[in-house]
DNA sequence: AAATATATGTCAGGTATGTTGACATATATT
DNA sequence: AATATATGTCAACATACCTGACATATATTT
């Protein structure tokens, strides 16, 4: 009954200046977590595991309530995750000296490695994005970001996403 | 039994170059994406709701295929999200002219102002963060790329994260 | 010493967003 | 007429988050 009243009018720059660079971060962002999941998916683990691991090897010795705050999670939700990263044998938790209710996580030997092979997974792409920013994006600042966040995203996704975004689609 | 076996270095760059824009782009995504959060649940609508409104108006009528081709989930998870933003009035479907199979999504007039109201919180956030790139980050185009992710990221985070990875944690 | 605060853990149930697989329908194409 | 394509829908399930309530061990305060 409603008319539809649809809107046939892409959204412009000058409805809002970023729309480039919200949309290179998201596509950016997806492809450099997508990079882990599936060495993860051989262990049974997921992004939740990667990013646990990832601080308890960057800053060993941390405690839970440390972790929480880092990922902004409730402690019922790292707690089922943590349990099995610990009973996978990629992380332990110490007792601190100075105060014993205090856990303290460190990698094993295992976990390090596990953490090292992602990240340098991820850091392997973030290198060629830094690699691949030619030099006459230098003019201004922001043109390096919108290259490097460019480079990030896969190239599988790169070109369809150019031709979508930049061509649009025919306003009849 | 097994002895904890606790490694208590914590990665260094040795390691890994990239450590820092690592947890950059964790954190600078993570500030990016919640801008909109608030705003969102007060229509109770998720990141899902967002990410379908966005590019629904960024490319009025495209199909559901390319939709999903964008977004990279399956019809069924696409399929109650959108009956949401249709049934609420944001989004409309038109049967394309040339194919009456396709069905063409496009925002309303509504949509539309939710679309634009989220983007330029994000745009803000954006336009921010390449305000206080300062100029002595220009020499390399990496540093001006971790200037910007730096900026991205919310006031209260960076100061505590800046703090924990960096002075870093006692390895005694 | 007793009371309180802190750090952690756990049980139980709920939500948002994704998945797979099977099947239905309308429209195009061969 | 047969097949392919675009979309929708039903059902069951997985992951990763949530809230609220309660338990335990250790520190700190009174």
């Amino acid at each position: 009954m409603d008319e539809p009243n649809a809107i046939k009018m892409p959204m412009s720059n000058e409805d809002c200046e970023n729309f480039r660079i919200i949309e290179l971060l998201f596509f950016a962002y997806r492809s450099f977590v997508t990079d882990a999941d599936e060495v993860l998916s051989e262990y049974g683990f997921g992004r939740a595991h990667h990013r646990i691991l990832h601080f308890t090897n960057r800053i060993p010795g941390l405690t839970v309530a440390e972790l929480l705050d880092i990922l902004k999670i409730t402690k019922q939700s790292l707690s089922r995750v943590l349990k099995e990263l610990i009973e996978s044998g990629h992380i332990v938790q110490l007792r601190a000296d100075n105060d014993g209710r205090k856990r303290l996580l460190y990698p094993t030997k295992k976990g390090r490695k596990l953490a090292l092979k992602l990240s340098q997974m991820q850091s392997k792409r973030i290198e060629t994005a830094f690699a691949n920013i030619v030099s006459n994006d230098i003019p201004r600042q922001s043109h390096a970001v919108e290259a490097f966040l460019q480079n990030m995203i896969d190239r599988s996704d790169r070109d369809f996403l150019d031709q979508l975004l930049n061509e649009g689609v025919s306003v009849d």
